[in-house]
DNA sequence: TACACTTATAGTCAGAGAAAGTCAAAAGCA
DNA sequence: TGCTTTTGACTTTCTCTGACTATAAGTGTA
C-alpha cells in the first residue's frame, strides 16, 4: 500500500470516529508514525481533501501546532449542487473519480450510480473525442449527470 | 503464437485464477516478463478488451500503478449484453433514448440509471465534442455505461 | 513591560522517480 | 493491398523527498 493512500486512510479513520466529523493531526507526528517526510502529509491533504470533495482544513503553526480537517456535512442535494457549481469548464478523469468515491463514501450517491458515471467518465468512454475536447466533455457530462441526482 | 496472443493469454489466466473475475497488472512488469514492450500491452488490451468482449478497464499511473481489468460475468442480464453488441460504432440521440426506454419497460434498468444515461447521452452533454464525433463518442459511452449495469 | 532569542511547528516548491498513455511509423501477414 | 501487430520516442500523471521559508509560542533579560 502506498505512503499516500496509508496516510488518507488514517485521516479518514479519524473523521469517521469523531462525531464532529473534524481530524486534527499534527504534522510531524503523523510524519513519524507512517515513516515518511512531513511534508508529504501536505501532498496528501491538498492532493485529496480538498473543497471540492468536500471538506475544510485549517492549521496553526509554531508551538501547539496542529492541521484540522473538516468533513463538510450537508443533505445529499447542496453537496451535489456545490459540486456542480465548483466544476470548472473542464475536469480530468482522475478528478472526477475522486469526487464520485467521495460522494459514494458520504452516501450522496448509490454505488450502481456511481458506476455508471465512473465509465462515462473514464478515459476509454472518451477515446472517439480529441484529445483537446475530452476534459470539457468530461466537466459538460459530470455536470448532466450529477443534475438527474439532485 | 503472437506476441499479442500470449499477453492475451497471460491476462486471461489472471482473471480465471481470480475468484472476483479481476485481472491487476502492472504494465512494466508485464511487458518484461513477456519480453515486448510496454505499450504492447495497451494494444492489447485496447482491441481485446473491450466492453463489447465484457470488460471493464482502468488503471493508475505513477508511483503504484497499475492496470485493472474487470471481467463482467454476465449472469442476470444478458439481454444487456446483447444490446451492447448490436449497438454499431454510431448512435444517434434518438435511437439512444428508444433502447433506454426499452429497458426500464423490460425492468432490466433501474429508472434512476436511465436518468444519468439519458443525460450523458443528450446533445446538450455532447455539444463540447465536434458534431461529426458525436455520434460515435455516443455509442462508446452508451456501450460503458451499459457495461456497469450488466 | 518590551524586546530579542530560541524552539516548535506547519507551508512551499522544485526536482527526482515511478509508473501508465499516446501516436505514428515500420513490419508482418492474409 | 489492406489490415493487424510491433516498436519506440515522447507525454502525462502521480508520488516522494528535502531544502528552504513562515509563523507561533515560550523564555530570559534590560
Amino acid at each position: 500500500m502506498l505512503v499516500s493512500d496509508r496516510i488518507a486512510k488514517r485521516i479518514l479513520e479519524l473523521l469517521e470516529n469523531s462525531n464532529e466529523g473534524i481530524a486534527e493531526i499534527q504534522r510531524n507526528t503523523l510524519a513519524e508514525a507512517i515513516g515518511c517526510v512531513p511534508s508529504q502529509i501536505n501532498y496528501v491533504i491538498s492532493s485529496r481533501f480538498t473543497p471540492e470533495r468536500g471538506y475544510i482544513v485549517e492549521s496553526k503553526r509554531g508551538g501547539g501546532g496542529y492541521i484540522r480537517i473538516t468533513e463538510i456535512r450537508t443533505g445529499a442535494a447542496p453537496a451535489l449542487m456545490h459540486i456542480i457549481n465548483s466544476i470548472g469548464p473542464t475536469l480530468e478523469a482522475q478528478a472526477g473519480k475522486i469526487i464520485i468515491e467521495n460522494l459514494v463514501y458520504r452516501e450522496y450517491l448509490a454505488p450502481q450510480a456511481a458506476k455508471l458515471m465512473l465509465a462515462a467518465l473514464s478515459d476509454s468512454a472518451l477515446r472517439g473525442a480529441a484529445p483537446e475536447e475530452r476534459d470539457t466533455l468530461r466537466a459538460a457530462l459530470f455536470k448532466h449527470m450529477l443534475m438527474t441526482q439532485v
